[in-house]
RNA sequence: GCCCCCAUCGUCUAGCGGCUAGGACACGGCCCUUUCAAGGCCGGAACGGCGGUUCGAUUCCGCCUGGGGGUACCA
């Protein structure tokens, strides 16, 4: 096994080309349980390279997507534009050594060259015609202001090896690598010498990064080998996929983890849910707390294959979640989604909504009721099936008269005496508590009707009823 | 085309030579029940194919098939 550096520092380093998806969440939440359970540092690299793909505001809503997964970051984050000039020393270093050259070749021959070996069926990659250059011949060219791009001098014989820990062993033959390019002409470095000179000066120990990386892992560790320094392990993470069995993207549902939050999703949902995406503790528990994610976890037992999300359980899993909170933490979560309640009005509402929420979002609906009167009253579901609307004008008449004279106000002084009077009228407490229900919600949909009655206080509900009774009264008679 | 990785219920997975192949989501049924949930119980549902190795393969090896990734002066 391979000498590792320690301590243990990992890094998330995306590209600000768009937002914080859920593959790039997982990848960032896997470096982070490892970073935490190694009492290592967590970073946060931005690549930001590729100067033709940048979108403004994308690493903001990047950091503010992990801040909100609860992600946070050890130092400062890189910002790979900014080290122009570390990159084009390094090449300067490769240069020199012989394991890096300048190309001099067009982009048009090198697009007649890969029609070429397309059209023989071969391998597409860079005839090294550069490569034969001599050393003066290209300092004098370069000197002369001819245009050129710095390439990896691949070695042409034997293979690279090395121990992925999640992949396990790999093996590259190194005549099929190509000589990639390592800095642009416009001076920009692509992404491999960027990577190899960032994680060597960060001096990350352990690379956590998606498999689509892995092709080019013995490229990275070659480049690590030229420079002379200690290459950082390896661990390739397979990708997460769309239900079609597509990489995640745009017509995924949200591309955003900031979308989750906004549809009611807890931070706590999303990272378990990720979390066990290709990775699972190896028991039966299904839920975990980010503590228990970061004791438990481990590189060795992410899946190699790659994992399709399912968001149905996401859902599930958020239900849960909300089901877990105290109440009173419930209530804090909920005040921002329903403005025309406190935080304080809330808390004693929770007993009746904790159990039927699978998100956030459905708590203002189910609660509405307990803040403003039903407007329009639904005279239509006032009625039950078979029977008429006179027979439920008298049965809301009854029950206001009922409640009028109750001088217990609480369930269990309301549900005998509404029991009571549904067997008076000869109609089932199904259909009564239903006509109430609709009376004092709106809805036929709501939390335990009692329990809201209780806490709605009388003068409410007798309000409800009468203007339920007079408003089916009307459209009736 | 070439290179690399992968393969257990529909999905996420447990399994690391001998198991009635376990759990979870989703689905169906029943119970509970004032609606909706939640909860409880029960049920259907998987080792891609063919060859080896072995007393014995889901498990080890090879081939095929299938899926994914890479193959840019993108990351």
């Amino acid at each position: 096994m391979a000498e590792t550096r320690s301590p243990v520092r990992v890094r998330y380093a995306p590209s600000p080309t768009g937002a914080l998806h859920l593959g790039g969440a997982r990848t960032a939440l896997f470096n982070y349980l490892f970073a935490r359970q190694q009492n290592g540092q967590f970073l946060l690299r931005i690549e930001d390279t590729d100067r033709a793909r940048l979108k403004p505001g994308s690493q903001a809503s990047i950091e503010e997507g992990l801040g909100w997964l609860g992600m946070t970051w050890d130092e400062p984050p890189v910002v790979q534009s900014e080290r122009k000039a570390a990159y084009q020393q390094a090449a300067q270093v490769l240069l020199e050594s012989g394991a890096a050259y300048r190309c001099f070749c067009t982009p048009q021959r090198l697009e007649q060259m890969r029609a070429e070996q397309r059209a023989r069926h071969e391998p597409e990659r860079y005839d090294r015609r550069c490569r034969a250059i001599p050393r003066e011949e290209s300092d004098r060219r370069a000197a002369a202001g001819e245009g050129f791009v710095v390439r990896q001098a691949i070695p042409l014989e034997g293979s690279t090896v090395f121990h992925d820990l999640v992949m396990g062993t790999v093996t590259f033959r190194n005549d099929t690598l190509d000589d990639h390019v390592l800095l642009k002409s416009d001076g920009f470095p692509t992404y491999h010498l960027a990577f190899a000179v960032d994680d060597h000066e960060t001096r990350i120990s352990h690379v956590i990064r998606g498999d689509g990386w892995l092709p080019s892992a013995p490229k990275h560790l070659l480049l690590f080998q030229a420079f002379h320094w200690l290459p950082p392990a390896f661990a390739h993470v397979p990708l997460v996929l769309g239900p079609d069995k597509k990489p995640l993207a745009k017509r995924h549902g949200a591309k955003d983890v900031l979308e989750y939050r906004d549809a009611g999703y807890l931070p706590e949902a999303v990272d378990n849910f990720i979390a066990f995406l290709g990775w699972s503790p190896g028991t039966e528990e299904d839920i975990l707390t980010i503590e228990q994610l970061i004791a438990k976890f481990s590189l060795e037992k992410i899946q190699t294959s790659p994992a399709i999300a399912n968001l149905e359980r996401l859902e599930w899993l958020n239900g849960q979640l909300i089901r877990r909170l105290p109440a009173d933490e419930l209530a804090a979560r909920l005040a921002p989604k329903l403005p025309e309640a406190s935080v304080e009005d809330l808390k004693p509402l929770m007993p009746l909504v904790q159990e039927r929420l699978r998100t956030l979002n459905e708590a203002p609906e189910m609660l509405r009721f307990f803040f403003r009167d039903p407007d329009p009253v639904p005279v239509e579901q006032l009625t039950p099936k078979g029977k008429d609307p006179a027979a439920a004008t008298t049965a809301l008449d009854r029950a206001a008269s009922t409640l009028r004279d109750l001088p217990d106000w609480t369930a269990e002084g309301i549900e005998p005496a509404l029991r009571e009077l549904a067997e008076h009228l000869g109609w089932s407490a199904r259909d009564l508590f239903m006509v109430l229900r609709v009376a004092i919600t709106g809805r036929t949909v709501t939390p335990p009707l009692i329990e809201s009655m209780a806490r709605l206080g009388k003068d409410r509900v007798l309000a409800r009823l009468e203007r339920a009774g007079s408003a089916l009264a009307e459209r009736s008679g």
